[in-house]
DNA sequence: ATGAAGATCGCG
DNA sequence: GCGATCTTCATC
């Protein structure tokens, strides 16, 4: 019997230091249920570690209203507005009391969504979550970056401190079997390098990649 | 109160 | 390279 097929991450997965969970939920997926019972998929091909001790992590000062979510115990989505306009989304790693997170950079899409069927250009006064429109793009780039794909999936603040679970509008599933052979036999390759878009901690080698994954962002 | 910076993106 | 756009947080 096939007992980890479609298995849900749970916060006891995810009580680890964020670099190990930041390579290892590659491959994973995000799915998104919305209010109308649609449901978006997307396997994770990039991500970013931030941790304690690390100036570029958003809880590296002190503790404030905004981080403070990363604080707590694992399992908890992070999601933070950036740029004004832009969304970003984290899995919230490690123990209570080290704050810690993940941040998801890009997807590979499981499927069109329904509302993309329709027209690749968003419908922009209808849809809140979308400050810009979207241009039409390559299906495998929709979700290539942390806001791109938080526009594809609507994800926004009223997603942050929430407990990643099926009963929710947010969660996550492991790893397939046949992504993981596909890892075993070395068909799939991960890339590890430096984080990008910070100023600081930009020594630390903490992002990761499906290596020759046309959604992961910055080709 | 005020202002500068920011884990982005797409255009030119 | 730059502008859009606005919250967050540090400082005044």
């Amino acid at each position: 019997m096939n007992t980890n097929f479609n298995e849900i991450v749970d916060a006891t997965w995810l009580s680890r230091p964020s670099p190990t969970i930041a390579l290892e939920l590659l491959g994973c997926t995000v799915v998104r249920h919305l209010p109308n019972g649609e449901q978006i998929r997307g396997v994770i091909v990039e991500t970013e570690a931030y941790t304690e001790g690390d100036p570029a992590c958003h809880a590296y000062r002190k503790r404030t209203p905004r981080n403070t979510v990363m604080f707590g115990p694992a399992g908890m989505s992070y999601v933070y507005l950036i740029y004004g306009m832009y969304h970003c989304l984290n899995i919230v790693t490690d123990e209570d009391g080290i704050a810690s997170a993940v941040l998801i950079r890009a997807l590979e899409l499981s499927s069109i969504p329904e509302f993309l069927q329709q027209d690749l250009n968003f419908p922009v006064k209808s849809d809140r979550h979308l400050k810009k429109p979207l241009k039409k793009d390559k299906f495998s780039r929709l979700a290539a970056g942390p806001g791109k794909l938080c526009r594809v999936l609507k994800i926004d603040r009223t997603l942050t401190d929430l407990p990643l679970h099926p009963d929710g509008p947010l969660w996550l599933e492991h790893r397939t079997p046949t992504f993981q052979q596909s890892v075993n036999s070395g068909k799939i390759q991960f890339v590890q390098t430096t984080r990008i878009g910070i100023t600081q901690g930009t020594d630390l080698p903490w992002r990761w990649y499906i290596a020759d994954c046309p959604a992961v962002s910055q080709c």
